[in-house]
This record gives C-alpha cells, structure tokens and sequence, in this order.
DNA sequence: CGCGTCCGTCCCACATCATGGAACGATAGT
DNA sequence: ACTATCGTTCCATGATGTGGGACGGACGCG
C-alpha cells in the first residue's frame, strides 16, 4: 500500500477504526459485526478488534443480548461537552466584546478543571495592551484568581472539595494559602454574586470574577476583567462588577435557551 | 504490557488515539502538540501522528496558522447525525405504539440511504404476528416501499436524483419499474400527504407510508403501517392513512423543539 | 427432529508497521 | 544574539497488528 503523496505520519489502525466507528453512528440502529464488515470491506477480525477496541473505550456500546453495537456513552458525553463549549465560546464573545470596549481591559473566558481554572477565550483592548498574563489554554490555581473564587462560590457541595486541597501555593505574597480565609471569602462572592482578587495572582493586576451558571446553578465557567491595580478605583470596581454579572446573566439565559 | 485480563482484542493505537480525541474534545480551546503529549503522557512522535491521523480523518482540525488543534467538523457532523437519529427514535416511539395499538398492524420507522430506505425501528402488535418482512436495519428499494415514495415526494429538486437511477428493481410482479409512473404517483403523493403501495415490495402486502418532516420541510424519515392487502378495506386505509399524518405530524413539532 | 447456513469468536504464523529516542531547524521570548 | 521550546523528520527495532482459516453455537428451513 504505498500511497505516494504528503499523507505520511498516518496510522492505519486509527484510520481504519474511525471509519468503523464512523459508520456505526451513521446508522440509526445498533449494528452487527458481519453487515459492518460487508459495508467497509475489510476483513472479519480486524473490524471485530475494532469494535471490541472501541466498545472497551465506550465510544461505542455493544449489546451483549443482542450482539449488536450502537453509538456509546463516552462519545455521547464528548458530543455533548464540546458543543457546550463550543455554544459557550460563541454566546460570551459578544459580551465579552462590549466589555471591553466599556472597561478597555481585559476580559477572560475560564472554566475548571480540577484544582484550575483555564483559560478558554481572551479579549483584549486595542489600546493599552497591558500584556497578557493569561493565554488561551494556560492554567493558574482556582485559589489565586478571581474566576475560580467565582466559580468554586457557586459549587455544589460535593465538587466543593477544590478548596480541600493539600496545599495552597502561594503565586505572589498576597495569595490567601490559608483555607479558612478562602472559605470565608468564598462566602461573600455568594452572597454578593462577583470575586474580587487584587495581586494575588500576579503582583499590581486585580481581578473582577463573576460565574457563569447553567440552568440548574452550576458553574459552566466565569468571566472575569483584569486591570492594572492602580487605575481600578473602589466606584469604578464596582461599576465594572455590575456590568460584569449583567453580561454574566445574559450569556446564562442564552446557554439555557442553547441546550433546550 | 501484560495486562491480564480478558480486554484481549484490544488495538493499542486506537485505544490511544481516542484518548487523544478525548482530550483535544474536553479542552475548551485549540491545543497544542506539547500541551497535549504534557498531559497524556504519550511519546511526543506517538502523539503527533495521532494527532495528524485524526486530522486526516476530519475527526479534529488541523489550524496551520496557530499549529493548535480542534474539534473537526467529522466529529460534529456525527454527533449531529447521531444525535438526531436517536432523538427521533425516542420521539416517534411513542406515536408509533399508539398506531400500533389502534390497528394491530406493524408499524415501520426508516430513514433514506442513497436509494435505499434503511428501518431504523418497528414496533409490531402482540397477536396476528404476520411475520416481519422487514428486520431493523434492513434495507429495501426506496421506489417499491411506501416509505421510499413518502420521502421522495419531499425531496428537494437536487436530493430527487434517486429517482434518476439507472434501473429500478423489479422486486414483486406488481413493483413499479416505469420511472415517469413512479414520478406520477410521487406527484399524488406529495399532494395527498401519504403514500400507498399494495404488493408492490412484497405479494399481499400493502403498506401506508407517511414521511417525517424537519423544521425546513425536509423528510428526515419516514414511518409506515403495513398490513395484509386483504385486510385493509379502502375506507380503512383512509382513516389508517390520516391516523398517520397525525402522528408524523407531532413527530415534525416534537423533532422542531428538540433541534432548537 | 436433524439438516445446513450464517455469524461471532478464537488461533497462529508472518512481516508489516507502529514505535519512540534522538537529532534537526524554526520560532519566539529575553 | 542567545537560549529555550516546539514541531518535524529520521531510522533501526521488534512488538504487535494482521487476516486467513477453523471452531462451535444459534437459528431457520425443510
């Protein structure tokens, strides 16, 4: 099989097994093993390593009874996580954009992932570029920043044991390492709907965090807008964290409307 | 890599690459190569050929510019695919029970595959088991089964090709092989709402196909009710035929809400 | 009731093909 | 300009994916 052109670097194995999977989803019913095989033309054991390999994965479901296999619950739950995101990227941006150009700072899209908030969408003013601390993708502690106060004020019980970690690192000599505090200031973003932190994350830049809840409460993610310490005077901070759980509250009722 | 177990049949490239696949899915935004081997803990050759597999695949893309890697539009498209078969099944269940319950007939759910329709579910009554001529993901000619000329009456000029094929299957003595009488009666079709066939797909039995449209009028399905031709008396098949419409209209207004 | 067919599973010897360490070139950050 | 980092390429190695074939159980037909 010498497929002369550029394509190098391909895995037939994954290739092969995607096609599988791919047919299978295409189908609106559970599938055999044989009628997969006479659809794609390869041989009997490869496809059924394939799907044994793919049902093991979850991506797809075989039915034991019926020895059929059908679409599975981890790709389900992928379909459903990206297009959350996805809808969630798309439905902010715009709020995103009218903050910046109301506040002309930055403002950052995050959501957790285990002990840290990442950064999944980023605007920045055309002026005053104050360098970004923050990229798409990078992570920081949920402790040190205004998004994950925010989102860890609004989580249930249960997943709240991102505040049990062993350790709080300290980032800059602001950062609150000790538990108690953080709980107790975590009891005040719930009350007043919004995170302040000013330098603990990174020294001289303060943070406005809100959450992004979906229709049940839970924190999809949190926006937040950071400035240079100095020109956040207190009136103008708490302008800005109207604006902010305003623009919050919109993109929640359209996610709402989204996943209807 | 002994892992004792009974998971033989396991192919380690797939396996690998879906963890792959899962993770570019669960991030929020484009990675990168790095980002990604970091993480799974992967060789970092291993980790790009999966990556430029899946990419070749459609399964996540390729951004040149950024050298970040995303969802693909393949990927999407499944979930689409399958996210809407497996909506429909569950919303036309219920209408197809019913159909069910108030003729004792069989009711058939298909979709349209290239000229084929494809049963995606069949609910059959508990007495007069007339035997099932069709199984779930069987295929039969779309222009000798009511449900084939159901869909084809609502094709769009460019989808109509179907029934440009080159020959169409002689399947019983009374199967429509004249393409300009099959137009014909698809023109009857698509002014009356249902579709009829009597013996047509198989001797002494006839069936009543209704199709199933989307938002924008298009017929993603089909749903028929087929009985023995002498016990469908023709005012029967008229009160059986809007009983269908019905139904496949509610399926149309359920299908609407959920897709929004 | 026993036949034949079809389908899922298992086996095994072979060589292909995935593997991953390492080196290279480009790019960006300082 | 220098350095760290990242994506890409190369290459020798043998592990592993491969697929033809066989086995046995389940239907379905006669």
């Amino acid at each position: 099989m010498s497929k002369a052109g550029g394509d190098d670097y391909i895995v037939q194995p994954v290739m092969k097994a995607l096609q599988v999977l791919d047919y299978v989803a295409r189908q609106g019913h559970d599938v055999s093993l044989t009628e997969t095989v006479h659809e794609l033309k390869l041989p009997k054991t490869t496809v059924f390593r394939y799907l044994q390999t793919l049902s093991a994965a979850q991506f797809i479901e075989h039915d034991l009874k019926r020895d059929r296999y059908g679409v599975g619950r981890r790709f389900r739950d992928l379909a459903r996580v990206d297009q959350g995101l996805q809808g969630l990227r798309d439905i902010a941006q715009p709020e995103m954009q009218r903050l910046v150009d109301t506040f002309h700072e930055t403002v950052n899209l995050a959501v957790l992932s285990q002990s840290e908030v990442v950064y999944i969408d980023m605007l920045e003013p055309v002026v005053r570029a104050v360098k970004a601390q923050a990229r798409i993708g990078r992570r920081h502690p949920a402790h040190s920043t205004s998004l994950g106060k925010a989102m860890m004020a609004f989580l249930p019980e249960a997943d709240a044991l991102v505040m049990r970690e062993r350790a709080l690192p300290q980032i800059t000599i602001k950062t609150l390492t000790d538990a108690d505090k953080l709980r107790r200031q975590v009891d005040d973003v719930r009350r007043r709907g919004y995170a302040i932190e000013v330098g603990e994350n990174e020294d001289g830049v303060m943070c406005i965090g809100v959450p992004i809840l979906d229709g049940t409460g839970y924190p999809v993610a949190a926006m937040s807008l950071s400035a240079p310490e100095r020109r956040m005077k207190p009136e103008l901070t708490i302008v800005a964290a109207d604006a902010l759980k305003v623009a919050a509250k919109r993109i929640s009722t359209h996610l709402g409307a989204a996943a209807a």
